[in-house]
DNA sequence: AACTCGGGGGC
DNA sequence: GCCCCAGAGTT
């Protein structure tokens, strides 16, 4: 069966009305006052969106706050520099958010006169811009009935509607998309997907959902068969792989701190970060001569300063700082340098390298 | 479909 | 520890 006859199927015998009405009347009665609920913005909507992607809200409000103020529209944001946007998402992770929005915000500055499509084509296709970030920014700013569906979203209506499908699964995601085609309110869509959302994060909550408190308990399937714990089915995901590092701290004769950038692709893009060998297959002493070979510095380890232990979605970082002196040769690496205490301050820097600057700036 | 990509907080 | 979070891009 298809999802559009499924859809049929699970929304037989449902009242659609009274639920959008019970959501929404909730939703705008108990609602958070949020920054970006100040206005509807699609450029707001849009920066808060890509924020709020695997991210609490009380992580992204501080962010927030602070990148409006520094980058107040997309042509603020599309003539910065690469380096000043990372420092503005430093710390909040998923640093390919930042630079597909800048990306992104530079396509619609240049095609479409700084104003963000309505067209769900033309949104799409922005870089950073998936099915609920589309579908978030049509509603919410542009009041159009496009389904937005998150975790919330689907957790809450795999309840409500009591569907057993497993939510880690990719295309289970399109079968509440088309759900919520079935029950989204046409005359508030904003304050509907909204409403999901938010009914998810105070009110349906993974662990122990507050059904006394639910404005829509009375139409959860979940709830009336005494189930709702059991929902949503969701597969557990394989656990990380442990990577050994040793983070080298080396000053040289003026104070400095030899940092370096990393790659352009891939984990923590383009960040900056203390020196890093990886241990895995390598000793003491091959560390060295990986070191010199990398760096065209010849040093000897000095004092081990701490034990990092940095987790991952995917991976876990096992981090021995140690200091390291200088015995001979000149710095000979592309994207490493000398920075005093101060300049560090200027670097985007991963959470996992932040934890050793207490080695060096204090 | 499976994997990569961060970091924080709840329990 | 494990799970979750207003997910998207790549392979």
């Amino acid at each position: 069966m298809n999802n559009q006859d499924r859809t049929k199927q699970i929304l037989n015998d449902f009242d659609i009305q009274a639920f959008q009405q019970d959501l929404i009347r909730w939703f705008k009665d108990e609602q958070r006052i949020l920054p970006w609920r100040e206005n509807q913005d699609p450029y707001r909507v849009w920066v808060s969106e890509i924020m709020l992607q695997q991210t609490k809200v009380d992580t992204v409000i501080p962010y927030f706050n602070h990148f409006m103020e520094k980058f107040p529209d997309p042509e603020s944001l599309a003539t910065a520099d690469e380096q000043e946007v990372l420092k503005a998402w430093e710390g909040l992770g998923y640093y390919s958010r930042a630079r597909n929005l800048q990306t992104a915000v530079r396509e619609v500055v240049e095609e479409y006169g700084g104003v963000v499509p309505h067209d769900p084509k033309e949104l799409g296709d922005l870089k950073g811009v998936g099915p609920y970030t589309k579908g978030a920014i049509l509603s919410i700013a542009y009041d159009t009935p496009e389904p937005a569906v998150d975790g919330n979203v689907m957790r809450v209506l795999s309840r409500i509607l009591h569907v057993e499908d497993d939510i880690a699964k990719p295309k289970t995601r399109k079968v509440f998309e088309e759900l919520v085609r079935g029950v989204i309110s046409t005359e508030d869509p904003s304050s509907f997907n909204q409403g999901m959302m938010e009914l998810g994060a105070l009110v349906c909550t993974p662990k122990t959902p507050s059904c006394m408190l639910c404005p829509v308990q009375e139409h959860c399937r979940a709830f009336n068969e005494g189930i709702e714990t059991t929902l949503p089915v969701k597969s557990s995901k394989k656990k990380q792989k442990k990577i050994p590092y040793k983070i080298v701290i080396i000053e040289n004769n003026r104070g400095e701190v030899l940092i370096e950038q990393r790659p352009n692709e891939g984990l923590l893009a383009s960040l900056w970060q203390y020196p890093m060998i990886p241990m895995k297959d390598l000793g003491q002493e091959s560390a060295k001569i990986w070191f010199e070979d990398q760096y065209g510095l010849e040093v000897e380890w000095g004092q081990k300063l701490e034990n990092i232990k940095h987790v991952f979605s995917h991976l876990i970082w096992e981090m021995e700082v140690v200091k390291a002196h200088i015995i001979n040769g000149e710095l000979d690496h592309e994207r490493a340098r000398f920075v005093s205490k101060e300049e560090l301050n200027d670097y985007p820097f991963p959470v996992s390298h932040q934890k050793a600057h207490k080695h060096t700036s204090l």
